[in-house]
This record gives structure tokens, sequence and C-alpha cells, in this order.
DNA sequence: TCCGTATCGAGAGCGCTGCTCTCGGATTAG
DNA sequence: CTAATCCGAGAGCAGCGCTCTCGATACGGA
């Protein structure tokens, strides 16, 4: 009953080690991960960890989808952990979430979202935890739509093109949420990309004290906007 | 009258050249600049490039702070160009212009929005010209309030900590601008700068395909939150 | 149980990088 | 005219990603 065998087992646990330990560089020295570096803290040699990834960009990519997935993790678990019928609640606990998982790992948010790394391209296997977070956000407005807590925009406010575009995404995801309100709840999510990312990266909010606060009245204009009751 | 000597003129050419060719590089190679490829091509040594930059973190300043201009000149030329008493107009003129430059420029603007390079500081150089374009947006808001064009919106709505902070930024810049009308122009000035990252880093908008219209009605949603009468 | 095979870590090495130092040659200023 | 300055070339150092080879080990079928 041993299908994972010794060796087996011990491969995958090198595996795990090794990605700790990236991740442990990639929290200290910033984005640019050195391979050799992670082999040096784990006492080998560069070339073993060859035989482990088969380059530092499928190392890269290893560490890329278990941050989307922690931050996805994290998120639906803020969503989950809120009032399931009050909208507004629960956007602002994804948005909390959210800014609390980047500013507790920076580098691996800058790694997610970024500007790409030069000669790197994120492989398939990225775009589903990549969904999480947004998804989660328009599930939390397809959810008060059904219960009837919040009133849908004018469909007259999209134009024909991008409510093209829309449909298939809507289509593919949420059947319930019309066009002009998942344009909304993009919008919402592209603010809240925005306001970490300037946290993060920028100095703009170097003269803010108050971020915190800061942030919240940000994303509370932004659940105006999307027509979340408050 | 021939202050600059022949050899300050030769050096200051060499300096123009060597940011002509690094930028250059920048465009099709990506965002990790070689500086010894740099020198190639200019049928130098490394070493020699040495005598005009102390480091490739100063070569790469020096094209950080030309991007903030030619995206800061875009954006107010952008602005100029539109008619003064239309501030809905400016503002679809001052985003369009951003993302345009963005878009013919992808490799610069990751280097000026996208994650900060690990052992790389921004010097206080690069302030001034990065503040150009929140600026020139924040100036559409003073214009229309002080003309009249537009209504502020209600100042309880900012808790006191953020208006503290905002105020700062206010008297330092707009005296003009109410704090709460402040706060919703920074909101626009995140979700523009979000719109473009997704569109130039993300995959999100991959399956958007007009992605022109898209861009036009998420900055008119957001001219609508700041309070642009259409 | 034994043996061929697959896996693994170590080491050497290639070409690249940023950067430093030294050494001649050219240009400048006094 | 001379002395100080600037400049480009070259060698060299340490680090990088990655490849290849070579013994040592563990595995699975006969």
């Amino acid at each position: 009953m041993s299908a994972p065998s010794i060796r087996a087992r011990v491969r995958a646990q090198m595996i795990d080690e090794i990605k700790a330990v990236a991740r442990r560089h990639l929290a200290t020295d910033g984005a640019n991960l050195s391979l050799r570096a992670v082999a040096r803290d784990m006492g080998m040699v560069s070339s073993a960890v060859y035989r482990y990834f088969p380059s530092r960009d499928d190392l890269l990519t290893a560490l890329i989808i278990e941050a989307y997935d922690a931050l996805g993790e994290a998120v639906e678990a803020a969503d989950a952990a809120a009032d399931r019928h009050d909208p507004r609640g629960r956007w602002f606990a994804v948005c909390r979430a959210a800014r609390a998982w980047a500013l507790a790992h920076p580098a691996e948010y800058a790694l997610l979202y970024g500007s790409p790394v030069p000669g790197y391209a994120a492989p398939d296997d990225t775009i589903g935890p990549a969904q999480r977070p947004p998804l989660t956000l328009v599930g939390i407005l397809r959810d008060g739509l059904t219960a009837g807590l919040l009133t849908p925009p004018p469909e007259a406010e999209l134009p024909d093109p991008v409510r093209a575009d829309l449909a298939e995404l809507r289509e593919a995801f949420f059947p319930d949420v019309p066009e002009a309100l998942l344009a909304r709840g993009m919008a919402g999510w592209t603010q809240l990309f925005g306001l970490i990312s300037f946290e993060l990266f920028g100095r703009i909010n170097r003269s803010l004290a108050h971020r915190d606060a800061y942030f919240d009245h940000q994303t509370g204009l932004m659940a105006d906007l999307i027509g979340l009751p408050g």
C-alpha cells in the first residue's frame, strides 16, 4: 500500500523544503530570487536543485501558484466569515483581507501583481488560482443580487462592444450577474489592486499617516459606486 | 562664451546616447537592463560606461526620470488640448493619454509603476516628475470647482484621520480643493493606474476584445464617482 | 537475492552579469 | 609648456543560470 515509495516521499519533502527556503529568500532579499543562494542555504550545490525544478522560472511558478492560493484562501476565508446577507460587509472584509495579506507578504504580492519578470511567461496553471480573488468579489455581487439586497446599475450605461465582451465572462462564471454590474465589480477589483499596489510600491501614500482609514474610505467609495447598500 | 567646453559637450552627448541606447534595450529586451549590452551596442567596453553613470541603478534612475517626464508631458498636453471648461472631457483626455503612452512604452511604464527593483530605492529626483499626472488630474477638479462646474462631495463622508492626512496634501498642492473631493480625485488616479496596469501586466483583460471601449467605460464610471458632469 | 536501471548530489565549466582597478593617451587649465 | 584631469581599454573578481559528467545510492523485476 505504499504507492509513494521512500524516494518519492523524500523527493516531495525536498521540493517542499526548497520552496520554503525560496519563499524565505523572497521575503528578505526581494524579487530577484537566486537559485544558487537557495541551494547554498540548503547545504546543496546549485546543480542539485535542478533535479527538482528544471529551471529557476519553474521554481518561481511554483511559488506564484502557492502565493495565489494563499491570497485566494485568505480572501475566501474572510468572505465566508462575514454575514452572508451583508454585501457591503463582505466587500469590506474581502478588501481588508487582501490588503492584510499583501502587507504581510509584500514580495509575494509583487510577484503576483507587479511588473512581469522579463523573460517569464506565466503558465496556464496560474490562471485558476489567480481568479479566486476577483471571483470572490463578484460572488458577493451575485449573492446580493439574488437576495434582492442590491439594485443592479442600468444596463443602458454599457456600450455594446463592452457588453459583448462581458457577456462571455458572465456566461463563463456568473450567469446571474448582468453585464453592467459585472463591469462595476471589475472596477472594484481594479481599484482594490490599485490601492494595494500604490501602498506597497509607490511613494504616493508615504505622506498618509492613517493608511487603514484611508484604505477603508477608498474601498467605501467603491462600494458606493458598485451599489452596495450601506 | 563657450562655458561648455568641447569635452563637456561631448560628455553630455555621450550621456544622451547612452540613455537612448539603454531606452532601446529596455523596449526590446524588457526590464532587466544590461549595462554591458548597452556598452557593446555603443562599441565601448563596459567599464567606460561607468565614466558617465556610477552604477547601473543610476542609469535606470535617469531613464525613470525621463519616462516620468515623458508621461507627464503627454498627460499635460492632452489636458491642455481639451476644453478648459469641460472637466469630464479633460478627465477622459488625460486618462486616454496616459493609457496611450503606457501602451506605446510598456517597459518604461513597468519601470515607473511596476514592482520596485529589489535593491533599488528611488531617489528624490523622481518625486517631482512622478507627481505630474496626479497633479494634472486634481487640477481638473480644482478648475471645475472654481468654475462652478462640479459640486464637491459632502465633507461629512470623510473620517477625521483621513481628512487630517489629506489636509496636508491639500495645503501643499491644491488649497482650493476640499479634502473629500481630493480623496475622490485620488480614487480616480488609483483606478487609472489599476486599469492600465491590469491591461499591461495581467491576464484579466486578455479575454476582452474591445479594450478601448472597456477603458472608456471604466474611466466614465470613475468620472461619475468623482462627480464630473457629463 | 541479485542485477540492471533510475535517481541523486557533487563538481567542473560555460557564458553572462555588475563592478573595480590599473594603465596609457588625449584634453584641459594655469 | 607643464601639470592636472578626463577618458577608453583591458584584466579581473564574485556572482548568476544552466549543462554535463561522474560516482554513489536506492529501486524494481527476474
